[in-house]
DNA sequence: CCCAAATCATTAGGTTCCAAACTATGGTCC
DNA sequence: GGACCATAGTTTGGAACCTAATGATTTGGG
């Protein structure tokens, strides 16, 4: 490790900095999913879980797509999981027919209720290394990067044709 | 984007900083990929070729998983598509029968050296949001919680029974 | 009014990755 | 020396993800 890293003062930051990134990503997410597992569910699946849960309940799949930053085609397979667990329903949207609308079910609601508690404790392991003021200093970093780049990649998901 | 972080202020700080890791991570690694795909690499091949590079020429297969942090079993899949394409070669260790030794070849440096310009410029563009100070800064705390994080999962992708 | 472009979801096919089981080797303790 | 466990790499099966193509619907300009 610290190896790698120190062979890389070639190229100032920028690349100790994206490899961090891309391990410490990948590190978290299959932390968290050790965390979800436990419990029967995926990342993934919590992941809708959590979009469908802050959207008030229900959402359309091409929402859900953006906030996940994960093709619709992808989310098309996580609902088909879940509804088979009945944990969502895929209902027509009113105005718009070429639209659905995604809601959860009371069940659903339940078990996110169930696996909160472990997933912030999972998450309080992971940050324990780092003190509350610098948590929010990682934060104002990530947030002004992921502003940046956003404009650089505008289209990101969309199925072009 | 805006609307989930605020969602979750609820869980101080983590939650943020998780999703920004992994999104990030995400976003960086798609973002590589676009440049060194256009060069018939995927962004794990070239990351084992890096690694070997740091390494002065070769290394153990579970160097690279750790240092990478995949399975080793994906190593094992990655080293099988590089050694179809003659970039690297796998060798028993002089000491270990358990262990090989991988090798890169002569035109995996070639193609190593012919890749990084256009690599380190893929690099700049992702991290232009952040002044110099703001990605040391930025490396800092990622060091610290690679840290914190290594004794916490000791045997990470190691496969127990 | 009608046809062309845009948008939404889905399907099909392929890639990448992981976890678990398996084989082979090395080290340890009697 | 043999029982026993740890370690290294591989195999296998499945989950998540992507791109490209398809069908259904809405929208807008001529």
């Amino acid at each position: 490790m610290s190896a790698s890293l120190a062979a890389r003062r070639q190229m100032p930051c920028a690349g100790a900095c994206a490899a961090g990134l891309r391990q410490l990503g990948s590190l978290i997410s299959t932390e968290l999913d050790r965390s979800l597992r436990r419990q029967g569910f995926s990342s993934a699946a919590f992941g809708v879980l959590q979009v469908l849960h802050e959207s008030g309940g229900s959402a359309a799949p091409h929402e859900i797509s953006d906030r996940l930053a994960v093709s619709r085609a992808t989310v098309t397979g996580l609902l088909d999981g879940l509804e088979r667990r009945r944990l969502v329903r895929r209902a027509r949207h009113p105005d718009d027919r070429r639209m659905r609308r995604v809601e959860m079910t009371g069940r659903a609601r339940v078990l996110l209720a169930e696996m909160l508690p472990e997933h912030n404790r999972a998450l309080g392991r992971i940050f324990a290394g780092l003190g509350a003021p610098e948590q929010q200093q990682l934060r104002t970093l990530l947030n002004r990067l992921q502003a940046h780049l956003r404009p650089v990649r505008p289209g990101l998901m969309a199925s072009r044709r």
